[in-house]
DNA sequence: ATGAAAGCGCTAACAG
DNA sequence: CTGTTAGCGCTTTCAT
């Protein structure tokens, strides 16, 4: 840090009102008499005058920063979902002037909370500890991305249940029984609701689920494809596959393209979170898109009212969208 | 923030010693009898003490956080590389236990440098104002993939230009006169003197340039397609095309695939980042590989030392790698 | 080895 | 509308 840091009193001396005045001009009170206005105004902007936001801080103001803290798991900066989260995140506190602390949880719960206004916690695998942690030390706090039964914490969720749901009976509807769900850790609620999604909507349409219409792939490629040798080398193969994410449904198309498997007229594959890294492919994924941008934003705005007026808590379920491109036909 | 914050005050009166013996604990002070340090410890434990960062910054201490600045482009989160740069970064910290702050530099510079210690700035495009900004107001500074020539500014980049040379080099000796390179845009030093590398191997192995030799495609696909499409409707087309960036070098491979020009029989590519998600397609990518988990390493270090000991301003040029894969053939 | 006390720069009553 | 003043929680002399 600088030692040769311009403080507020030299500002107030410098333009020849108090201390206090210059605190009122920087918070933007309104009441300030228009010739002192100015004063400060040069006085600031002659001085190069930034004032210290920790110092702001400790007597009472806010740090203007919302702390982002992602489970850093293996691969999570090669993860499209958990990149696309920072990015909406970093996006929407962008666009309110907030700054972003952003907090990759590894293993350690080192997260000091007195540097943010309040925290918005992404659920990508679930770190329940320290989200109890910050709840008793009284942080506002926002979770991304999953439900909370806890009635004092709020939440921005999608609804992935439904997103599964619709994805399926959409492959249904095209005259598609034999079904493959290559579905993600079940450990992380958003894979698990997909799971369930998947099942509600076979059984609403008496499709009988065979034993292994449910693979378990943690959203990895390898995984993936070990399930599609395994699937395609048996009597049954399946006319469809609904993946739990656009990545798992670019390695199905990877493995059909190679063995000469069509799609959509042989295979239908439809994908998770539309991943534009994906789809410049000359065969465009159909997939479920989550509408991530709108749920940081309303994260952010929960956030804010949260810290500002201290609402309630909020719990919000959002809409994901099915988006219909070209990777899924009739059954022939 | 929690009103209901413990403090400094409540463990040195719950453990029956004063607040400045409690601050010397916490700030590992050897000086302590033992009886002591077990009470200390004991109420800090008990009243789930955490002291407040922001708090201690203003008597002196440290945040023990690191700004990160990354100018803030359009579609800089689909980036490969800058997302790199967050992720190497972010590691390089959390190492450290040094925590991140994020700022996505858009229009205005809004980045108050009195939340970190130090910043880590990225150029990715250049923001020459918001560094001397820094400068002058004496942050603690270390640019990460540009050289600067100001002699008080640290920074730690890759020979670019080692890096394209190489690889226009590799193409040169298995037989191409006809290359092209798409380059990046020419305002970022990394792609000029990607540029100023490609001349220079040429030049050197007597190989003169035609007209469209360099094409500026500003690292975008639609604008590699573009050229692609001039390239191969041309009488001479080029039997070699050194790439920006492997996101650029994957429209090549597509163009390529869509137009039945066999990699790399007809045509050779080198791409440029070493980028894995684009490195699972059946043909694997000869690309130049830019060591920047390394380059975040030493950043992180170089600032460390800059907040630590006032070390003089450091220069440092990391090393690329020529990754050697299956996109490169000799000429037949 | 420990305590008392003086700030760090700023905000928010309070008084005018 | 503006100035005065009392802290915010912590570190760091300076005594003891």
């Amino acid at each position: 840090m600088s030692s040769s840091k311009v403080t507020i009193k030299e500002v107030a001396s410098k333009a020849g009102v108090s201390i206090a005045t210059v605190s009122r001009y920087i918070n933007k009170s309104i009441r300030l008499r228009e010739k002192n206005r100015r004063k400060i105004e040069k006085a600031i902007e002659e001085l190069n005058y930034h004032p210290l936001v920790y110092a702001r801080r400790l007597a009472g103001g806010k740090l203007n920063t919302f702390g982002l803290i992602i489970p850093g798991y293996e691969g999570i900066f090669y993860s499209f979902y958990a990149l696309k989260i920072i990015r909406e995140v970093a996006v929407a506190l962008d666009e309110k002037e907030i700054d972003m602390h952003l907090n990759i949880y590894r293993n350690k719960d080192i997260f000091n909370s007195s540097l943010v206004d309040g925290v918005i916690m992404a659920d990508v695998i679930s770190n329940k500890d320290q989200l109890l942690r910050l709840k008793k030390e009284k942080v506002p706090l926002v979770v991304i991305n999953r439900k909370i039964s806890d009635k004092d914490i709020s939440f921005v969720a999608v609804d992935n249940y439904k997103g599964a749901y619709e994805a399926t009976e959409f492959l249904i509807n095209h005259g598609h029984k034999n079904i493959v769900h290559l579905a993600g850790d079940l450990e992380v609620q958003c894979a698990k609701q997909r799971v369930e999604g998947f099942n509600a909507a076979l059984e609403k349409n008496g499709i009988k689920k065979k034993g292994n219409s449910i693979c378990q792939i943690n959203f990895s490629r390898a995984k993936a494809r070990e399930e599609l040798n395994k699937l395609f080398s048996s009597k049954e193969k399946p006319t469809a596959i609904f993946c739990c994410s656009d990545e798992v449904a670019s390695e199905v198309l990877n493995f059909a393209d190679e063995n000469s498997i069509k799609v959509p007229q042989s295979l239908s594959v439809i994908g998770f979170d539309d991943n534009p890294n994906l789809s410049y492919r000359d065969l465009m994924l159909t997939t479920v898109r989550q509408p991530l941008d709108q749920m940081a934003r309303e994260a952010v705005k929960i956030l804010r009212q949260t810290i500002d007026k201290k609402t309630p808590p909020q719990k919000v379920v959002l809409e994901p969208k099915l988006v219909i491109r070209d990777t899924v036909g009739f059954l022939q």
